[in-house]
DNA sequence: CCCGTTGGTAAGCGCGTGCTTACATCGCGC
DNA sequence: GCGCGATGTAAGCACGCGCTTACCAACGGG
């Protein structure tokens, strides 16, 4: 910062920020999942993120590559967290999260990130082979029915909807519906298409 | 056609189809639709639609004026042919909708444009102001209770769903799911949900 | 037949996108 | 202190996008 340092010879001034790769790399990773959870990946500009992080572009390809590689890295650090739990808590926390109306912590955003981005194959990818399959297979075991797995696919494909139609589309009486009133409706209901939960200590 | 009619010179060897401006343009609002159903508003491309009808791109902006307008005509063109029917037909009819396997005329796929279409606000639009307050009414009238509603969105929410998580997501089994199945499990549940539908007589 | 309007064409424009390049400087280990 | 690799910067590239322009010829009416 001395009196000669003003750089505009070639207009190339160097660093202007402390440099610290880790905390970069994770100012990205944040700011591109807010965004992709606020417009979707085709809507979100590499720009943006780098702006939104505080850092310059180029360095979005240092960390990550590309912006394809940047969403898949937003989506894997999501899922185990979107995984995370029993069959029985997992509706509950769920609908927990797509209700949610105060700014929750990006890691939770993820539902709303793949359901803005639903024709990228990546997220795409994501409903189907890894959420889609794990809380099926969990939602299933909710249930004795000899087609609990299609019952399951369907209370899925209810609680996308749910998200879809309340933060996406911004759909009232259900967007601005009290979310303790959405939760009853909708445990009652699935529980209602689950069926009876399998026996658990009947075997002999 | 003759020796002598090659164009080499600019280029500009003019019509080399039938003029039919009717045709072309009810071509390029096919294939328009056909391409938004498949890849979502943002990943098809003026060039794509224009050659998929068979046309020049330039006549998609002489006819439509835009991109963006072209999707708006292509939305209205559907819009009707979504909301026909009564209340008590409305579900089964979406769900036939949704859950048809071939390839259904053009005008039926609307909502798989519009739930590819999501991050596109006039997409969104059409879901919140029209789908969604048309069957949103519709399917409230089917229901007594206080909620009726907030219900009616839930089930929505549920056809949206099913819709995304069956063509858009393509997960299994819902997406090779017997469709008189699907509908069974979904009307009944829905009614579950709805609760008991006014009394239609009981006025003296 | 002539002329004006209409519909079709090829080529090109301006801009924004994802991505790259070259340079500067920091920070750490020796 | 020095050297080198790591990290940050500004500028720029190649390409594709939506859209425009200029031209040609078909078509229909007088």
């Amino acid at each position: 910062m001395d009196g000669d340092g003003d750089g505009t010879v070639s207009g190339r001034s160097g660093p202007t920020r402390r440099r610290d790769a880790g905390a970069t790399r994770a100012a990205l990773l944040e700011a591109a999942a807010a965004l992709f959870a606020e417009q979707g990946y085709e809507r979100t500009t590499v720009r943006e993120v780098a702006a939104r992080a505080g850092v310059n572009q180029a360095l979005l390809f240092r960390y990550f590559g590309s912006k394809e590689e940047l969403f898949a890295e937003v989506l894997a650090a999501q899922n185990d967290e979107l995984l995370a739990g029993p069959a029985e808590t997992l509706l509950p926390r769920v609908l927990a999260d797509l209700l949610r109306d105060t700014d929750p912590a990006w890691v939770r955003r993820a539902l709303q990130a793949v359901l803005r981005s639903v024709g990228h194959a990546g997220a795409a990818e994501l409903l189907r082979e890894r959420l889609g399959a794990a809380y099926g297979s969990r939602l299933a075991s909710l249930s004795s029915e000899p087609d609990a797995e299609l019952r399951a696919d369907l209370v899925i494909a209810w609680l996308f909807g749910i998200g879809l139609l309340r933060s996406v589309v911004g759909k009232r009486p259900l967007a601005d519906a009290d979310p303790d009133q959405v939760t009853a409706l909708v445990l009652r209901t699935a529980r209602h298409l689950l069926g009876d939960p399998p026996a658990a200590g009947s075997g002999d």
